[in-house]
RNA sequence: GGGCGUGUAGCUCAGCGGGAGAGCGCCUCGUUGACAUCGAGGAGGUCCCAGGUUCAAUCCCUGGCACGCCCA
């Protein structure tokens, strides 16, 4: 017998073991089932569980789990991503505080370093997962710095380079002087800081007097100007252009320069250029042919270019220090409080600078062409679609996208270059999947002896460059942006470059579930390389979800102390309570507003639906191995398999439209207020009573439904349903994650019997209204009287008078001819009208009060409904259904309306 | 500045061209052989505002107000 309340703690740890050592979660490319793939968005190896996880992944492992009951050969392909800035950074502070650091150890020692962390500490996002019950395919786990998938990277980065897509370019960088790594536009976060707008005055060479007043957030970088920039048509300065003036503290002479990036309307109208330090001076520059000067080194300390004065300082220290000169020099002019917005690098939270390097490019604006194409012809479509908006109008302004990062985590760069006289890389390099290869590309091209150099090996002695005998190679020390290997993410898994069975099945996968702020990381870039490199789109549905928030609508962080962790809820409430509720919440274009109130709903919820469970053992319920739905004799009996049906049904529309609350609401109102409070309750008497073939059929078809509920529910709420399948007769033999999802036909509605039993749940429910408002006690049985019932009425009140007597409390139902209402409390039954004669109970003022606020309500609808019949362009105009409706709602509100004047009239005799 | 979205019960939110809904909270009553993690009943709404389209608008359109997010 089960116990009382539903224990998940133990259920969840059987049941996962169960599963995983079965094989339910594998795939089976050998079999002839169609494929269902779903993509995990591969977690940090660094990361651990939070509740934005908890929700993307409860979604994929209920469309999973629904396909793979559906028959489906389903395939939810799990791994990690190596998360190249975090990791590195994790371990570096670990080093720290061993007193080492990477440099120290070197590149080979450092990476060892990764790979034990790695083994050891990472990854905390896959275990955890299993707390869900997430069932993707573990035994197909991949991570980005897998051998094969290091493979693929490599044979992307040659392809993409064979083909001009990739190329070494010198351009302004979003540069972080604490990760000294150049990061992408993505991973820049402008942050609104209260700053200041310093004004300066430039004098203008030869004209003693004559300043012009330039303004800026950032005064070190005056240092490196190399222009003054003012509106071509700026009435104020067409006189200056063309002359000079003599940048301050610097001495340098820096021209005027016309540009239409000077806005007039802007301060004084008139902009310093620092072409090597802002994205828009740098454009200003390349027009006007200004000098590029770097005053800035990997800290973004002071360097070498400037003044000696300042050279080594720290880009804030030189900021004071600037100031205070040009005070000193009387060239400040105003300092104006300024809220402006600064980037900042997302993982080091350092302002960035723009910085001017060398780095690898992708020529995403190429790529991003079909990959666009692909959404506009539906072959990918976004749900909800209005993503695709934001998905076209980042690939319409896609820059080019730097790939390179200075750090060691992640896939070096495959090319290797020639080193020249002194030592340093020069030319054009060899790029290729192998050294071997790139040794032998080299030798082909150069025509002479070549060898390869490892990082930490001298320059030779008889290095002459690419003059000498032998030439010599060192490889890029660079490595990838970590986006770069997710990008392949859907086929480098399935084993490409090599062509796998894996790949020939799964490829394009299905659907992709993600949350939209990950559409330009990785969806596009998805999207890219497989049309790229596959041919194909990599999947035919994105389904962006919502972010989790709190109870009242704010981001969880740790520092504002709202984070709800889903561990510590799944030990609370259990793993179903916590899916189910997060489904519940999944509406299309809204947030996910998580309380903690709601989780306990839906736990109460899976209590419910345990002793439900419950009543159906302890009165020996069981299936019925010959049974068969559609032959059912009772009418309750048919109610519950037409109701069941209509819930599967509800179920089936909702995950096909990607509408997870609907999903869950349809199951919720059924398994509640429909096989809880009426079905258990309607076969109570029959469960009890004596006709032992009602008894059979009953038990019969209560088995098959709560049977037919709890597939259902499984990809849901799995665990609970799984324990209560082995409960209720499923057998050690077939477990529910392998059980076939029901297919139910219309069929199997009964309409007829529907309607009666409506009927019945509509009685019962309006007699326990007025008993509640007529304060009648809930253990009081009461007799019920009826009078002027039709022949219908009377067969139903028949037919189901014992039912309706045990549930709504009554010592007897009689159907008289003409009833005496004095003192009694009234109702309508349809046609009849019903008394409870309850005179020594009810207060009569009550009543009377009650029934004129019932007739004051049939009133204003009657009024309503006259008028619209009243008028002629309704009754032209409208479907003639929907005059038809209006007219029957009319006539029931009028008939109602007179037999409760009559029975107000009749309440004193 | 551009774009997307949201304003419906005390709270969180479904819904929708023709009868205002759920969960939680609140109030009343209840120890019946599944379940107090429960049962029965109830109160509670200018569907943000103003126009327009329509026979009919909470729903469609326009404008406004408020809020949220993304991009610059």
């Amino acid at each position: 017998m089960l116990d009382k309340t539903f224990n998940p703690a133990e259920v969840e740890r059987k049941f996962y073991d169960v599963w995983r050592k079965s094989g339910a979660f594998r795939c089976d490319p050998d079999s002839p089932a169609k494929p269902f793939t779903i993509m995990m968005p591969p977690p940090n190896v660094t990361g651990s569980l939070h509740m934005g996880h908890a929700l993307t992944f409860t979604l994929q492992d209920v469309l999973t789990r629904h396909k793979r009951m559906t028959g489906y050969d389903a395939l939810w392909q799990p791994g990690m991503d190596h998360a190249g800035i975090a990791t590195q950074s994790v371990v570096e502070r670990t080093l720290a505080q061993e007193g080492s650091s990477a440099a120290g150890l070197g590149r080979q020692a450092f990476l060892e370093r990764v790979w034990d962390w790695k083994e050891q500490s990472g990854g905390t996002i896959s275990r955890q997962l299993t707390h869900l019950g997430a069932s993707p395919d573990w035994e197909r786990e991949r991570f980005t710095m897998d051998a094969g998938l290091s493979k693929a990277v490599r044979r992307v980065f040659v392809e993409l380079h064979r083909q001009g897509l990739m190329y070494r370019d010198q351009r302004l960088v979003n540069w972080d002087p604490k990760l000294h790594t150049a990061i992408s536009d993505l991973e820049v976060n402008q942050v609104e800081v209260d700053g200041k707008l310093w004004h300066f005055k430039y004098p203008v060479e030869g004209e003693a007097d004559t300043h012009i007043m330039v303004a800026t957030t950032r005064p070190e970088t005056m240092l490196g100007d190399t222009g003054v920039a003012v509106h071509p048509e700026d009435p104020r300065y067409q006189h200056l252009v063309g002359k000079h003036v003599i940048l301050p503290l610097v001495g340098r002479r820096i021209p005027i320069v016309a540009d239409a990036w000077a806005d007039p309307e802007t301060g004084s109208g008139a902009v310093k250029i620092t072409p090597a330090h802002d994205f828009n001076d740098f454009e200003v520059g390349r027009r006007c042919g200004l000098e590029v000067i770097n005053v800035l080194d990997r800290d973004a300390a002071i360097n070498e270019n400037a003044p000696e004065d300042y050279q080594g300082m720290d880009r804030f220290k030189a900021r004071k220090q600037i100031v205070a000169d040009l005070e000193a020099l009387g060239l400040l002019a105003k300092v104006e409080e300024h809220r402006h917005s600064v980037p900042h690098g997302d993982r080091s939270d350092v302002p960035i600078e723009p910085w001017l390097t060398n780095q690898w490019y992708v020529d995403a604006a190429t790529l991003a062409k079909p990959a666009m194409q692909a959404v506009q012809d539906g072959r990918t479509r976004f749900v909800p679609s209005n993503w695709e908006n934001v998905y076209f109008e980042w690939m319409r302004n896609i820059q080019p996208w730097c790939v390179s990062r200075q750090i060691w985590w992640g896939h070096q760069i495959p090319a290797w270059y020639p080193l020249d006289a002194e030592g340093e890389a020069t030319g054009d390099p060899f790029v290729a999947m192998t050294e071997d290869e790139a040794k032998a590309e080299a030798e082909r091209r150069l025509g002479k002896s070549v060898r390869i150099l490892q990082a930490e090996d001298e320059v030779p002695a008889d290095n002459r460059g690419l003059d000498g005998e032998t030439v010599y190679l060192r490889r890029d020390p660079d490595v990838l942006d970590t986006w770069f290997s997710s990008a392949l993410w859907p086929f480098s898994t399935l084993g490409w470059p090599d062509e796998t069975p894996e790949l020939a099945k799964y490829y394009p996968t299905d659907v992709l579930v993600t949350g939209f702020d990950i559409i330009f990381f990785w969806v596009a870039r998805m999207m890219m390389a497989g049309l790229h490199f596959m041919g194909d789109v990599p999947f035919h549905t994105v389904y962006i979800h919502a972010l989790v928030r709190d109870a009242h609508g704010q981001k969880m962080s740790k520092s504002k102390g709202n984070v709800i962790d889903p561990l510590d809820i799944c030990q609370r409430y259990g793993a179903d309570s916590l899916r189910f509720t997060l489904i519940a919440l999944s509406a299309q274009g809204r947030d996910v507003k998580l309380s903690e109130d709601r989780v306990e709903g839906y736990r109460n919820f899976a209590t419910k639906l345990w002793n439900a469970a419950r009543f159906c053992l302890m009165n020996g319920v069981e299936p019925d191995p010959g049974f068969d739905p559609g032959k059912v004799g009772q009418t309750v009996n048919k109610w519950a398999v037409a109701k069941t049906v209509r819930a599967a049904h509800g179920v089936d529309e909702a995950l096909a439209a990607y509408r997870f609350n609907d999903a869950a609401s349809a199951l919720y109102q059924f398994t509640w207020h429909q096989f809880c409070d009426w079905y258990v309750e309607f076969a109570k008497p029959i469960l009890q009573g004596d006709d032992e073939a009602a008894k059979a059929e009953t038990s019969a078809t209560i088995a098959w439904v709560m049977q037919r509920l709890l597939h259902l529910l499984h990809p849901f709420m799995p665990f609970i349903t799984e324990e209560l399948w082995e409960q209720f007769g499923g057998g050690e033999g077939s477990r529910l994650i392998t059980g076939s999802w029901p297919e139910l036909g219309e069929g199997l509605i009964d309409a007829d019997a529907e309607a009666e039993i409506d009927w019945v749940t509509r009685t019962i429910g309006e007699i326990r209204t007025v008993r509640g408002e007529m304060n009648v006690p809930n253990k009081a049985e009461v007799p019920l009287h009826l009078e002027g019932a039709g022949a219908t009425t009377k067969a139903r009140l028949d037919r189901h008078a014992t039912l309706i007597r045990r549930l709504a409390k009554l010592s007897e139902i009689r159907t008289l001819d003409r009833v005496d209402t004095r003192g009694a409390a009234q109702l309508l039954i349809d046609e009849a009208t019903a008394v409870l004669p309850l005179a020594e109970i009810i207060d009569l003022a009550q009543e009377r009060q009650r029934l004129q606020k019932e007739l004051e309500k049939l009133d204003q609808e009657i009024a309503k409904y006259d008028k619209k019949l009243g008028n002629a362009d309704f009754l032209n105009k409208a479907p003639q259904a929907v005059v038809e409706e209006q007219r029957d709602r009319r006539a029931d509100a009028a008939a109602s309306r007179e037999k409760l004047a009559n029975a107000l009239e009749r309440l004193v005799g």
